[in-house]
DNA sequence: GAGTAGTTGTGAAAATGGTAACAGCGTTAC
DNA sequence: GTAACGCTGTTACCATTTTCACAACTACTC
């Protein structure tokens, strides 16, 4: 099993290599990889060392071959089907912005609350009433789920689509939710993540009076 | 110094105290607000620790009181000046988000390179050109910024606001920045979360198999 | 007042994540 | 041919974060 830290890692370098790279380049060193991805040569290898992915001394890693291994183990086979449920502001922002990029990974369905939503294409994809959770989860075999709903809807939305099948849950509403122990949960509450920044911040300041 | 992931949980350990509690609770115990936030009871004594917050065996803690102490330490004492700068979708989410939420953080600015939406009001916060990234900054005492800019523009963008004086950046361009030691980098990339979030479904689907 | 139940605060251990160091190996120089 | 160089893969080490376990304490009971 492969750290999250790594996975996430992985994720940049992949990027990086499929465009950040000065056109042409075939090779690349640990210490290049790691200059634009701004962490530590040793970090890079380490990490490339967990998806068994092997250079060559002197030359360094083949750009090509490296991505697509990371794509391999990272993607799996077959792409994962995503759901996104809450077509606020931001649930509307982030189905805009992963339509942008390639990456294996398709938001096939979204759900609000609001009936007036259901059945129209919004940012370029299905939106379905949110009764129709199971019932689409199931069909589509989706196996992600986005959250975007306020904070008093989320555990219940939670619960739903974990009872559907899915397997994993990026959860935009600050509220922490209950899953069971096989649902991979990675939370991303704003205000969380402001209110450190912005302590951290403050520490940094006051350091330097 | 208290650790980077502590402070995000006293970030919820507040919130859940600040109205989540049940009307009328004066005393809770560690097991109760580990419940809430779906962490260890130890893991919350730990932290209160790193506050030196301070109950009583038998009792608890003061819910008002502990709300208070997280409080003083987080936000310190007066609010952080907030600013955001790419006014597209997500900027505008966000920006919308964090109106509607009581906090001591407040976007008091906001940039984008789109000439035609400066000095506007969007989503509630007067917006200005990039060109004056520098002297609204420094105007403001900004010390937070949070970037929803392109890829391309986000270096050059963070190098800005860091020479006006910003401290901590709440980064949701998808791309690593290179900023000072001293400056504090969060980063929020989407594709990569919900990358992460996709591999470690998968590989919980293959283990149920 | 002594005993009990139930909690806190904290040292110690475990787990996780990152860094440093080095053996091994192509490639190049001479 | 061989010595030297520079990089990789890997191991051992270090730092940070979480969990465990338990002494100390307070209220309550009898």
């Amino acid at each position: 099993m492969i750290p999250d830290k790594t996975v996430e890692r992985l994720s940049l370098y992949r990027w990086l290599l499929e465009g950040r790279v000065e056109p042409g380049t075939v090779h690349l060193f640990s210490h290049q990889l790691a200059s634009m991805a701004c962490v530590t040569p040793a970090q890079v290898r380490r990490d490339l060392m967990a998806i068994g992915y092997t250079g060559s001394p002197n030359k360094g890693y083949r750009v090509k071959d490296l991505a697509k291994s990371i794509g391999r183990v990272i993607d799996g086979d077959e792409p994962a089907q995503v759901a996104l449920v809450g077509m606020g502001n931001l649930g509307r922002a982030i189905v805009s912005f992963l339509r942008g990029r390639r990456s294996a990974l398709k938001v096939v369905a979204t759900f609000d609350s609001d009936a007036s939503k259901a059945g129209r294409m919004i940012s370029g994809c299905m939106c379905y009433p949110q009764g129709k959770i199971e019932e689409v989860i199931e069909e589509k075999r989706i196996s992600v789920a986005i959250l975007t709903v306020p904070a008093e809807a989320a555990q219940k939305v939670a619960d739903r689509v974990v009872e559907a099948g899915v397997r994993g849950i990026l959860n935009y509403a600050p509220v922490p939710l209950r899953v069971p122990e096989w649902v991979f949960l990675e939370n991303r509450d704003v205000t969380a993540a402001l209110e450190k920044v912005a302590y951290f911040a403050r520490q940094s300041a006051e350091g330097k009076r």
